[in-house]
DNA sequence: GGAACTACGT
């Protein structure tokens, strides 16, 4: 018997990048408004016009300095003034300040709504928004336009749900909205799925006769669009007199959000006929509908029309096409497209970096996810919580606790995302006592576990081995009557027993959840057909029967846990009987992962020579998953590993993968060639130290991204 | 006013 033990690189631990990497190639960031203070002793006698103009200049102590003179001559100081300073203070962004005049405001004895409105919007735009709404409670007096500012902050913080709250308590306080505040309320309903609220403020809309403004309108049908009311949005659009662009494209949208892609695409081939000429947003609207359907060459056939005609393709597009290809299992290409469209000179926004940086999660390549938060931290793309919620799964993803948990510990406002990408990161590192620590930190913060919290601690705790405490945890989940146990909680626990072998336990948590009338999902179908691979008769019936009662459809993650049902069984030839009727029957394209599963399924047979040739045969590139599951199953053949080591395109196509890089220091290390295991711990050291761009992976293939980074740096 | 998005389960 061979000696397979398991040896690691070991690494230097990653440094993730920060602000400050490679500055000075970079223009300077914008200088900090300096206030210098200087003492007015020429002109005693300062007037309010003369506040106004410093505030306006930017001059901002000078302007409160002088409020004070004014004040100290005994004089009033008019609400106006305060408006322009506050104003000012918004203009240049200093809550400092702000907050001085906060305390200068209060000393006035009458107060004016409009002055405490403008303070609102003040602390709201400056990021206090604590203070705003502190202020905001105080008012004795309300009028439309506190709430218009209060409403403001919440739709720009997307704390839709709040704004909704908000509108109530306004109509309660006797306000009604305006044509501009009603575009505000609406889209709120729209972000948070409040159908309700919306029909309520079209029937408001209409009898305050609201609906001659387009924008009023339109902001009715968006809600219809998005929540998904097809039939309300078709006859909210025929009863619409006036129909701008934005009208049709919310009308493009509520077929797309129900899949009626084709009569979308008529409406978009309509539009010319009434006049309206389609612009960017609604081939975007067009092109996320055909990659959300998971027809990513039909998207990628709209955004090359678009080109031709004239119209280029935004970061919308660009994003859009990026998620719709990582999430349909073409991670690379995905990441080769991020590439091109920072070739082409368009800005990556956080959701861009945070479906590039998904991607590279998935594909488990530490060195792409370095770069690519390393160009985030060059671009200023920092800010956005999501972005760091990406960061802290791919890290973690790649092995990389130490760096995820920095991530983790910088994210100031953190959200349930982020506590939980950190939880499922120590879980699938097998450091249950982590995660349970930050699990207990996290009921005692502002954000509390939701069910994928809890979820993942289950999983986390039976798939390493610990059966009582998840057990224990999933007796608790609805202990507080807060939190609901779904469906995926019992697929934890289906899916962690048939991990443990505990084929009948899996049985059991099956048939226990059908009694409390909870309906499996095709996950649970997918959890539980790996248990029986042994029993290839149970599993036919299983899928067939049970998935046909329950109305399902087969899909890809379907037919990849039949393949690897199959694998495990040994059973080859039925294996790729299965796999040819993919695309046959079931308009399903194999994605990668199902071409991994087939080399799996020749591998762990012996069959590596029919594994190779498969490989020679594919229409698409082989990824790492691809080699990681041939070098795999070849590591009890030295020789065929051996081959497969020397062939050129594995050693070359992923010099940042873990997995392939530990596989191939494994592989040589077992075969005695330590020259060889030293070099691929030599490569993988470097290519965690190197992160900056003069050697990246990106630059590496294309010298013009340097340039294009750097404008788009300034 | 209209468009893109991260965490559990494969």
């Amino acid at each position: 018997m061979e000696n397979l033990m398991i040896t690691c690189i070991s690494k230097p631990p990653v440094i993730i990048p920060t602000k400050h990497d490679n500055l000075s190639e970079f223009s300077q960031p914008p200088t900090k408004l300096s206030f210098t203070y200087t003492k007015n002793t020429n002109n005693p006698k300062i007037t309010d016009n003369h506040v106004k103009y410093l505030a306006r200049s930017g001059r901002l102590a000078e302007a409160v300095a002088a409020l004070d003179s004014i004040a100290l001559s005994g004089s009033q100081v008019r609400p106006n003034t305060f408006i322009s300073l506050l104003q000012a203070c918004i203009d240049f962004g200093s809550l400092d300040l702000g907050r001085k005049l906060h305390a200068r405001i209060h000393l006035v004895k009458e107060s004016d709504p409009f002055v405490e409105t403008k303070l609102v919007s003040m602390y709201a735009k400056c990021g206090s928004f604590a203070d705003a709404r502190k202020v905001f409670d105080e008012m004795s007096q309300k009028n439309l336009y506190t709430w218009s500012a209060m409403i403001g902050a919440y739709s720009r913080l997307s704390r839709w749900k709040e704004v909704v709250e908000l509108f109530f308590l306004m109509m309660e306080d006797g306000v009604l909205p305006d044509e501009f505040l009603f575009p505000r309320i609406l889209q709120a309903c729209a972000n948070c799925g409040d159908v309700r609220t919306g029909r309520l403020l079209h029937s408001l809309v209409i009898r305050l006769g609201m609906v001659c403004y387009t924008r009023v309108s339109n902001s009715v049908l968006a809600v219809y669009a998005k929540c998904g009311k097809l039939r309300s949005a078709r006859r909210f659009f025929d009863y619409m007199n006036e129909r701008d662009r934005v009208t049709w494209n919310s009308m493009l949208l509520a077929y797309c959000q129900k899949s009626e892609n084709d009569e979308a695409y008529k409406l978009f081939n309509g539009m010319w006929g009434e006049g309206i000429e389609p612009c960017i947003v609604s081939w975007n609207i067009l092109i996320n509908s055909y990659n959300q359907l998971g027809r990513c060459d039909v998207a990628l056939g709209l955004m090359k029309e678009m080109e031709s005609s004239r119209v280029s393709p935004d970061v919308f597009t660009w994003t859009s096409m990026i998620s719709g290809l990582a999430q349909n299992g073409r991670r690379w290409q995905a990441l080769f497209l991020f590439k091109e469209m920072l070739l082409a000179g368009i800005k990556p926004n956080g959701v861009t970096i945070t479906s590039a940086v998904s991607a590279c999660a998935s594909l488990k390549v530490l060195k792409l996810g370095l770069e690519i938060h390393s160009i985030a931290l060059r671009m200023g793309i920092t800010d956005n919580v999501l972005v760091g919620n990406s960061l802290i799964d791919m890290y973690a993803k790649c092995g990389e606790l130490e760096a995820a948990r920095q991530v983790f510990d910088m994210i100031e406002e953190k959200d349930v995302y982020t506590w939980n990408s950190m939880i499922a990161g120590y879980c699938q590192a097998g450091y249950c006592g982590k995660a349970y620590e930050l699990f207990i930190k996290m009921q005692e913060s502002d954000v509390k576990p939701n069910v994928i919290t809890w979820n993942t601690m289950i999983s986390g705790y039976i798939q390493n081995g610990d059966e009582d405490r998840a057990m224990d945890l999933f007796q608790q989940i609805e202990q507080d009557g807060k939190i609901r146990r779904n469906t995926a909680s019992w697929n934890a626990l289906i899916a962690g027993y048939v991990q443990l072998g505990a084929i009948d336990k899996a049985f059991g948590v099956f048939r226990q959840m059908q009694s409390c009338s909870i309906s499996p999902n095709s996950v649970t179908i997918l959890s539980i057909l790996p248990g029986c691979a042994n029993l290839i008769a149970t599993k036919k019936t299983l899928m067939q029967s049970q998935m046909r009662k329950l109305g399902l459809k087969p899909n890809r993650g379907t037919f990849l846990s039949i393949i690897l049902a199959h694998s495990i069984a040994k059973m080859v030839d039925e294996g790729k009987q299965i796999f040819s009727s993919i695309s046959d029957n079931y308009d399903i394209i194999p994605a990668i992962e199902h071409y991994s599963a087939m080399i799996d399924l020749y591998g762990r047979s012996g069959r590596l020579g029919e594994a190779m040739e498969f490989i020679e045969d594919m229409p698409i590139e082989p990824d790492s998953s691809v080699w990681t599951s041939l070098l795999t199953a070849s590591r009890i053949h030295k020789d065929i590993a051996l081959a497969v080591l020397a062939g050129e395109r594995s050693l070359d196509l992923e010099p940042g993968n873990i997995v392939v890089n530990q596989l191939m220091y494994q592989i040589y290390s077992l075969c005695g060639k330590l020259d060889d295991s030293s070099k691929v711990r030599k490569l993988e050291k470097e290519s965690t130290l190197r992160r900056s761009l003069g050697h990246s992976w990106i630059e590496v293939r294309n010298k013009k991204l340097q340039e294009v980074l750097q404008e788009l740096g300034t």
